[in-house]
DNA sequence: GTCATTTAGTCAAACGTTTGATCAGAGTTA
DNA sequence: TAACTCTGATCAAACGTTTGACTAAATGAC
């Protein structure tokens, strides 16, 4: 075997360390350290710099997250666990947060609630591993988190007013209700009914025996406000069954609008919920507040309707 | 302040280690070491495992995952880069890729391309942080992917046969054609045209596009495949638009089928990609195989036609 | 010319594991 | 009883950084 290769084979070059640019620009590692970390202590002649500079491009050299994080007890990752990430929401937050997380020069580790769950999750993470945990939609984890709380892991729910501890960020159903009322009233609407909300998300099937229950009651509403997407279009399969039409029968709009909407047959009005914003609100609240304060946000912004073809004025 | 409060206040305990433990069990540290990580190689009396096994229960102690990695050369951690969290498909492949991931007791650094790119993320990995790199249908890795292999990191490429170097795996959209053509010629289609694909998924306006071309050749095709579901909706809306009914005048199958096929109008005759094992496998090869060695996967299983209302008898 | 200060660094101790080498004592063999 | 071989551990050197304490030389004040 090549006496270079550590590894499988070819001459894989050996990894370039902080003394291997330390020696190559003879200054103690330390300087180099500094110099990579951009720390304002150092004080340095500027033609030093220049070679410890020169050193790091020759070398190639990048420093060891691990090395790093295991001193600084700063990993510069987030832990970021959804119930799935195949439902659109979520998939928003994630992304969002992914953003914010990368201008904050973070990382995103990621894991679902599709797999083996929060405890297996957070158990994986094992210690040292993030710096925060972002929870988006969690009942369940009460117990997991006052481990983490006890061992100084800042956490953070998202999409949900989270139980016992104030520390979550929320998406401004209110005003989205809100604005839904609003534009139907301007389209002349003066009975308008809601359909319940789940606390975990809508199904297709949820909307749909919602809306089978709504008109059973027989209610006199001309429009219904439904909480999202998913149940909204399950509540138009039934109104299509019974032969009912909309807009002209029933004015729908939905909450938290998502992508399918606008490809439902009639497409649908819905509310826009800043999901993006939610996930990237949680990642700076989660990196700037110290895991002992309550967090209790609501976000706003961005929330807007979006007029589509399943609201006009009642028959 | 409190003695024993080495952050901001409250007495938050310091944290376990590996020597708090052995000091509590009376025994060296590396035998504790070798009791967690189930060294083989460890001989131990019974009495002794049990007398770790209580002081590590007693202590909660739970090993620091840095310290580990930086030792041991391994983080247990894979990168998979993603062209966008929001997509379907990508949502889907993170979802496999995340639970083969957790059932290898490993852990998924995401990254997206909606946010700094592929460079950027790899920068902010830095070195160690990760043993492995699937990268989701991206074109442009090949600088990068250089510099990676160069460090030792292998990586693979997700649903795209990527160029230079046989590394990737994709699902086998091949048969999902051929599963799509069976269908149509036993409902008595004999001319079937094809949609043109884009290589990077495609889109909303695309599929309009292609329709809207497809129509003006005045083609004598009594069926369409199209080769995903989001330019599906366009070539729907499309054909809706000159008030050709589907599938009526003409029937329509979408490959890589994805949930808003279900709710389109009519619903859509899809063929089933199996993104989730897409990713799976792509973990499990990458684990497996060197970094060195090529790989060039087809995902067959799972490929399934999904017959929904878009496809009947030609006229 | 002496003392204090600033400049431009050096030094060494962590951080918490893993891992191969080493070793004391008990049991076995010749 | 001397020379081995197990057994059940212990020991110490990594892994690659960060960080505060320290210092030699140069500068400035008086």
């Amino acid at each position: 075997m090549s006496p270079t290769a550590p590894g499988r084979r070819g001459p894989r070059a050996r990894r370039v360390t902080l003394a291997d640019v330390a020696a190559r620009a003879h200054v103690d590692p330390s300087v180099v350290s500094k110099v990579v970390s951009g720390d304002p202590s150092l004080r340095i002649r500027p033609e030093t710099r220049r070679r410890v500079l020169a050193a790091i491009r020759d070398t190639g050299y990048r420093p060891n997250a691990l090395a790093r994080s295991l001193r600084s007890a700063r990993s510069g990752m987030l832990g970021m666990f959804v119930p799935d990430f195949t439902d659109a929401a979520s998939a928003r937050i994630v992304a969002g947060a992914e953003t914010a997380a990368a201008e904050l020069g973070m990382l995103l580790v990621t894991g679902s609630n599709t797999g083996p769950g929060l405890r297996r999750y957070v158990e994986l993470l094992g210690r040292g591993r993030i710096d925060g945990l972002l929870l988006v939609r969690d009942e369940q984890g009460s117990g997991v988190l006052g481990e983490l709380e006890r061992s100084g892991v800042p956490w953070l729910l998202l999409d949900l007013a989270g139980g016992q501890a104030r520390r979550h960020v929320v998406p401004d159903d209110e005003r989205a209700a809100a604005l839904a009322v609003t534009h139907l009233r301007s389209l002349g609407h003066r009975r308008i009914a809601q359909l319940p909300a789940r606390r975990a998300g809508g199904t297709h099937g949820h909307g749909a025996t919602a809306m089978r229950a709504f008109l059973r009651r027989g209610s006199q509403a001309t429009a219904v406000i439904v909480p999202d997407v998913v149940a909204a279009t399950g509540a138009l399969a039934a109104l299509r069954a019974v032969g009912r039409s909309v807009p002209g029968d029933l004015s729908v709009v939905a909450l938290r609008d998502l992508p399918p909407a606008a490809d439902l047959t009639p497409p649908l009005t819905a509310v826009r919920t800043p999901f993006g914003d939610l996930g990237r609100r949680g990642v700076e609240l989660l990196v700037r507040t110290g895991a002992d304060r309550p967090v209790a946000e609501v976000v706003s912004t961005g929330v807007r309707l979006v007029e589509r073809g399943s609201t006009g004025p009642p028959r």
